[in-house]
This record gives structure tokens, C-alpha cells and sequence, in this order.
DNA sequence: GCCTACAAACTTGTATACAAGCTAAAAAGC
DNA sequence: GCTTTTTAGCTTGTATACAAGTTTGTAGGC
């Protein structure tokens, strides 16, 4: 594939991993086209990929947008994640001590970000929990579609997690981690299946995603110098929206 | 999406999927385009999401290939596969009527399909057992990945197959649906899972994926009048090869 | 003052032309 | 006769021009 083409892809996928860019953001081709320094053509392609893995959508001679994943795919993105992850820990005989030694580091690098308050590096970690699982104990295909799945999963919080616990999912990974190290697999499976339901009850798919979030991510808290917001935001994260910084 | 491309992209991989395409055919830009009766444009664009999915891949300047997997990727598609129908038979928590009862019919036709010797239905039907059983206990997100996985594999198999146990295949389908037809979730998962590694087993990962397959294709018997082929094949399946057809 | 109709600007959709590179066949040299 | 080099043809890679449609801003009518 093609390099430029590719980098496009993966900027675009892990500023939606990380939390940079929020569901409904628009994506104009000749925008993106400027920022890398190609021509649309390549840009098209990108987005033509990132479309195939579910990540942005295109409305006819309007533009490109980040997806947003009504209820009913938000329910089918978390049930396919049970199911894959589950299994993934459900298959695997026996974990070996330096993927084991890994995870903890990672449940510990959460902890730290918890405590210290960083809110940016806090979710990109959590949701990497279960990538770099699905990559010491799976495969690169695995991981992948892991990938493309959590990418979902976040946008899907971000338009319908009215409160992040991130204390509670950092805990929960904890268990698995620690069921993993007690070598009851199919204990960390049990677990894994807990938490992903857990996070997904936590979700209020009642509300409508908010057809003014793509309006209020431009005129977020942050791009001010005070720090008595005029717009109110309901529930949707402020982001630090560091993408398409030139305009 | 365009629905044109679309069709094009579904018509590719519903090929693949029926066996009428061997792993390594080239799919050139302008006959496909013929073919279907539109531009370049619109086949490239079919071409790069098909090669996200991974069905195809580009050879920089000489043509777009249908996958050849290799020894270590088909390892991999079938160790995502075992996780991810393991999983989803150990998620359900119940197998409903009316999905036990289409499997049961879908088995049927299995049978009737090997009985008959319809080598073409036959592994097409193998192959959609599994699709069928992501539809039915899964979702589309669930299904459409099922059946992208199930594209690889049955390439890997026309690669590395020595000889296709049908029956075999058959006999385990029928175990899988009879466990859920006892309500016996865990046994159907460990029996899939069995399944799954048994196929993986009857591969011979060995041999080198043949260089000489689509020379092999070009000479196969059916575009003789005769029924002594005069070209060995050592261990490909014989293809109609309907697709392509005009030159 | 408000609503509607029109126009201008902007964005994607699509085809096409040409550039770049690969393959294979023909020609030249030994 | 065999090897090497050149050349011609074919296929993808990329940019660009223009078509088609959407949005937004403006002017006109009520």
C-alpha cells in the first residue's frame, strides 16, 4: 500500500484511539490534502480505507465525517467485542510470564495516569489495554479488527457516556490481569465479559446523539482563556483537538 | 457507498467465497472495468477496499491478485476464526427455535449437496454455515467479519488442502448445531473450536503455495473438450472459473 | 420584519490524460 | 546457438479538469 496513503489512515485512526477527534467531526479532502501535502486523490483513498473499517462515513457531496454510531450499532459494536475478547481469553491455554509482566505494567501505566489527572493519556491507555491484549495473545489480524473495534467503541462513549469511570475500568482490568496471572483463564474470560457489559451498561443509548456536539467541540471550553464556559456541554468530553489545527 | 462499487466489491467476494476464484488470479483494472461496464475509477476504489478487507493485494504496476496467503497468515486466520465463533457460541446464552431450526435445514442441504456430488454448492455451503451461525447469534458487524475471515480461509484452503474431508466438515456442523439444540452452549464452543483446529490441521502449511497455480488455472481441464488432462495438478481444486469469462 | 427565491461559493464525484514502471519480445553482440 | 541489450506494449499511479450537488449568503417580495 501506499505509504502517504497509509500514514493519512493511521493519523486519523489513532487521533480517533486517543480521543482527539470526536464522532460528527467533518473531514474535507482538500483540508486534509493540504495538511499532509498530497493530492486528494490520496486523501480519497484514505478515507475509502477508513470507511471499509467503519471509522468515518461520507454523505454525498457534503463530506467526509467521523462516524456516529447510532444505538443499535453502538449495542453491535460492544457485543462483538465481548464476544472476540472473551474468546480470545477463553482459547489461550496458558499466558506466558513476559506477556503476564507486560500487562502489569500497563495496568500500572493507568494507574498512574488516573492518579496524576491526565485525562488525555488516561482513555487512549484504557482503550490500548485491550489492544495490546488482543496482540500478545492473539495475532496481528486479531489486533486489527480489535483496533478498528475499540475505535468504534470510543467514539460510541464519546456520544453516549454520560460518566467516564475510568477508576473502575482500570480495576477491572486489574482482575483479568490478576486472573491471568492465576492462571484461570477462564476466570480473566468471565471478567473480560463483566467489564466490556459493564461498560456498555454505563452507556445511555436512550439519548439521541447530540446533533450539536460537531458545534460545541468548536466552541469548547479551551479554546478560550477564560474558564467560565458561555456553552454549556452536557456530557460529551472536552477534547484538546490538537487535528486540523490550521485553518 | 456507491451502489456500483459496492456490486463489484460483492461480486468479488462472493466469488471467492464460492470457490470459483483461485488465490493468486489477476483482476485487472480495465477488463473488470469492461466487465462491469464502468470506469477505472470505480474498480480502484472497489480494489483498495477489497484489499483492506483483505482479499486482494497490489503488485505495484503489474496488477491487482487475489490473496496467496502465506503459511504464517493462514495460521492466523484460523486462530481468529477459532476465537471468534468459540466466543460467540460461548456469549449466547440461548439458541432460539426458529435459528436452530434454520441451521438444522442448512445442515440438510450440506448433506444433500456431498450425496449429490455438487462439488461447487458444497463448499460454498461449508463455508456459509458459519456466516449463517455469525447472522443468527450475532450481528451484521459480527457477520461481516465472519464473512471476510471465511474468504481467507477458503483461499488458504485452495492453497494448502491435500484433500477436503466435505463429509467430515459436515458430520462436525451437524454436532455443533446438535449440542445447541441440548441447550449445551459449552460443548458446541469446544466442538467448534475442535472443528476449526481440525481443518486447520488437515492443511499442509508445508508446501510452498504452488507458483505455478494460475498458470495451472489458465490450462485447467475444463477449458479442454477432452477429460485426460494433459497439466497435473497436484493438489488445486479443479474451478469452473465462470468469472472472467470473456477475454 | 420575515419568508422565499435566487445566486455564488464550495465540496465531492467521475472521467480522462499522461507519467512511471514492469514484462516480454525482438534485435544485437559474442 | 546463447546471452545481453534494447524497445515496444501494457498496466497501474497520480493529478487535474470539469460535472453535479449542497450549503450559505443575498436580494426581493409580502
Amino acid at each position: 500500500m501506499n505509504p502517504a496513503t497509509a500514514n493519512i489512515e493511521e493519523a486519523i485512526l489513532s487521533a480517533i484511539l486517543a480521543g482527539r477527534i470526536a464522532p460528527g467531526t467533518r473531514l474535507g479532502e482538500q483540508k486534509l490534502a493540504d495538511l499532509f501535502g498530497v493530492s486528494r486523490t490520496r486523501v480519497r483513498e484514505a478515507m475509502m480505507r477508513l470507511e471499509t473499517r467503519g471509522v468515518v462515513q461520507v454523505s454525498a457531496r457534503r463530506g467526509w465525517y467521523v462516524v456516529e454510531p447510532s444505538a443499535e450499532e453502538a449495542r453491535e459494536a460492544f457485543h462483538t467485542r465481548r464476544v472476540i475478547e472473551v474468546g480470545l481469553l477463553q482459547t489461550v491455554p496458558h499466558v506466558p510470564p513476559n506477556v503476564l509482566a507486560a500487562l502489569k505494567e500497563h495496568v500500572a501505566m493507568e494507574r498512574a495516569a488516573i492518579e496524576s489527572g491526565d485525562i488525555g493519556s488516561r482513555a487512549c491507555l484504557l482503550g490500548d489495554f485491550h489492544i495490546h491484549l488482543a496482540d500478545a495473545l492473539g495475532n496481528r489480524l486479531l489486533t486489527e479488527i480489535i483496533r478498528d473495534l475499540t475505535a468504534r467503541t470510543t467514539l460510541i462513549s464519546m456520544l453516549y457516556q454520560p460518566t467516564e469511570k475510568a477508576e473502575e475500568s482500570s480495576h477491572d482490568h486489574e482482575d483479568i490481569v490478576a486472573a491471568m496471572e492465576a492462571d484461570d483463564l477462564t476466570l480473566a474470560a468471565r471478567l473480560m465479559g463483566e467489564h466490556i457489559a459493564k461498560v456498555e451498561a454505563g452507556l445511555d443509548l436512550t439519548a439521541k446523539p447530540d446533533p450539536l456536539a460537531g458545534l460545541r467541540e468548536l466552541l469548547s471550553p479551551s479554546t478560550f482563556t477564560g474558564n467560565t464556559p458561555s456553552v454549556p456541554h452536557s456530557h460529551t468530553h472536552p477534547h484538546s483537538h490538537s487535528f486540523g489545527k490550521e485553518d
